[in-house]
Formats: C-alpha cells, sequence, structure tokens
DNA sequence: CGCCAGGTTGAAGCGCTTCAACGTCTGTGG
DNA sequence: CCACAGACGTTGAAGCGCTTCAACCTGGCG
C-alpha cells in the first residue's frame, strides 16, 4: 500500500515495531501533486517533513529574479525546508514538482510528540540529522574544491536518472553555473 | 574548574541533572595543544568530539599540495570530524592548533553508551546534529549564492574576532579564494 | 643584520557571466 | 495538418573577476 515505501524507509534507521508504527501510520497524509505545483514557497514556515514516494521536486530559491536550485528529490527520498522546520521560521525556499508527485507528509507536531514519547523515534531523529548533515557537507566540499566541470562530471556519476529527468538549465542552477557555461562544459567533455 | 565551560554548554541543549553530569564528567577528558600542533590528520578515523576550552584550531584538508580551510573554531564551540566521526571512516580532515588550546575531548563509545542510556543525551545528539545541520546549510548558500566579497563581508561581520586573530590567508583559504584575491578585495572595500 | 612569514602589487591568462542571436523540438490552435 | 509560439539548448562576442606566477614590501625574530 501507499505507505509501504515509507515504513521501509524508516526501518533503514530504527527498528519500527507493529506498535510503533500503528502509532505513526495515523498520521502520515498523502499528497498528489502536479507538475509545476508548489508544496511550499518563500515566506511559508516549513510544518512538514515530505517523503516522495514517486515522482521529481525541485528545491530552490529565488533572488535578484534569479532561481537557484539547492537541491533534487525523487523516489524514497526524505525533504523539507530543514531549516525552516527546526527553527520554526519563515523558510526561503520553494518546493515545487518537476513531474507529477505522489508525497507522504509528518507534520512538525506529530514528530516532536513522537520524540517525547518513543525513545525510537528520538533515535531516528538523531540519525536522520545526522544523515542529512553528511550529505550536505559531501556537498559544501564540492562547492568549494571542485570546479564546475568536475562537480558535473560527478553529478553524471552519481545521479544518472537526474541527468535524464531533469532539464539542464536546473543542473545548471544546481551546480552553480549559467546554462550558457553548462553547454559548453558539455561540448568540452564530448572531445 | 576546567568543566565548567562545558556543562554550561551543554546546559544549553538539554537539562542537565547532576545525576546525569556526575555520569558524564568522569569520561571527559582534558588534552592540551601547542600553536602549529594537530589534533587529528587525514587517514585517522575521528574517534572524539572536541569542545574548546580555550585557544583556536583550523579544519583543513589539503588537495594537490594545497590547504583548504573548512572551518575555525574558538572558545566554547563544538568540533569534530564529525562525518568520520559518524561513519567510523577514515577522514579527510587534518585539525590543528592556531593558537594554543585546551581541549574537552570525549569519546565515541562513551557517547554512543550515552545516547543508548540516557534519554536525555539521545535528545541531545539529536539538537547536536540539527544544529549543525543548520549551520552547515548556511556556509553552504553563502558558497553557492554569494559573491566571494560578499562572503568577505559577512565574514567580517559575524566573526570580527576571527579576523583579527586568523593570518589572512587561512580566511582567503577559508572563503574560497586565493590570498592574493582576497587582498585586493580588502582593498577595493576601503574604496 | 638578515631571514622568513605574511601581505601587497603587477601582468597575463582563463573560465566564468552576460547579452544577443539563432537552432530545435513539442504542443496547440486556426 | 500545418504554422506558429514557447521552452530549451547552443553558439558567439565582450567583459570581468578570479587564478597564477613573480616581484617586492613589511615586521618580527634568531
Amino acid at each position: 500500500m501507499v505507505f509501504d515505501q515509507i515504513k521501509k524507509y524508516y526501518s533503514n534507521f530504527i527498528p519500527m515495531s507493529d506498535d510503533d508504527w500503528n502509532l505513526l501510520k495515523p498520521a502520515l497524509r498523502l499528497v498528489h501533486l502536479k507538475k509545476g505545483e508548489k508544496l511550499q514557497s518563500e515566506g511559508d514556515i516549513c510544518n512538514d517533513v515530505t517523503f516522495c514516494n514517486k515522482g521529481l521536486l525541485k528545491c530552490y530559491h529565488i533572488k535578484d529574479d534569479k532561481e537557484y536550485v539547492e537541491a533534487f528529490f525523487t523516489e524514497n527520498e526524505y525533504l523539507s525546508d530543514y531549516t525552516s522546520f527546526l527553527l520554526r521560521i519563515p523558510g526561503k525556499l520553494y518546493i515545487e514538482a518537476i513531474e507529477d508527485c505522489e508525497l507522504v507528509l509528518l507534520d512538525y507536531d506529530t514528530i516532536q510528540t513522537f520524540y517525547s514519547r518513543v525513545d525510537n523515534f528520538q533515535k531516528f531523529g538523531r540519525l536522520m540529522a545526522e544523515f542529512l548533515f553528511i550529505q550536505i557537507s559531501l556537498r559544501n566540499n564540492s562547492l568549494l574544491f571542485e570546479s564546475p566541470e568536475k562537480r558535473y562530471i560527478n553529478f553524471s556519476k552519481n545521479r544518472p536518472d537526474l541527468i535524464q529527468r531533469v532539464p539542464q538549465y536546473m543542473i545548471a542552477s544546481y551546480l552553480g553555473v549559467t546554462p550558457e557555461a553548462l553547454s559548453r562544459i558539455r561540448k568540452r567533455l564530448l572531445s
């Protein structure tokens, strides 16, 4: 059923007893998003963490009328404007469907309740934050220490699926260059 | 006494009962580091989190014989090669004293034991990972969306202490530019 | 004193950005 | 069914800010 994927995902982090699961399940909300629709906009306080069952989303912010892509999320990935979610402050991010999406949402209050009531969940929260930290560290180092060309090569290697599914100008933004620059990088790499 | 600072730091994240504290205190190790000495080198598995009582450290890695500074740490800050620490894999980081340091160390096994035995500590671990995530997100966005000039301006504003205490070429590395470029940025900003 | 580390300055080069023009594909309405 | 519009990608030319390399300045220290 539609919550099987997220259950499996959780189970990778902590053992999930039937009791735990039965407690959690009623709090999950299934949401569908059409291509181009937004899950969240600048100024919203992010009130949910989102699990992607199906589809593809981008997470970006806007500055001087330009779009800056911070991340992509696809099947079996966990996403949110985590900074806004944690600090309860308005976020700067837009989260938008690049393809039609099937998402599972879990709200802040429920999560906090689970943190305090279910030991395992506190641990899940820790592991999740640690996991996200490691992810973002990798991206950090990539941005600081690698050339755009190297970043593109790595991205193609690590996420060949996204190279296919995401328009090139969004990938350029994600890599921190203009679409023209990425086009030339690709051309250079062919020879 | 020497562990007062870290106790206070912990108390910012979780209530710390006398019982908790008495349990934790014996596991803390006081370490002194002279300017230029290293706490950790590339290839080491990071086995401790470190709290800085006094002094100043830099965290960097080496690539093509060049030093790339990832972070500075000073009084009342918490540091480690968190990726290596969490994943138990050899790290890429060097951690080195820029000034003589007084540090408080807490090792991996003790922390894991505390995670499983003391509820509050599990929560501390979560909050700490969340905190680090937010920190690194900020840096991430700065690197991706701001010019070196803007990064320098922000850095001067946020860490005027470090501008004074850290040699300029290390700040340049931290900001992701060459020492020459930073020198010219500073010159530009004077007019 | 002379050395060395740290900072500045100059000149050349390169890869990115910007702006503008031009392909190419796809979908949509006349 | 074709024609056109719009979205996406490519290409060219000019400009800019960074890097690199080299020279030089300065202050602290043996």
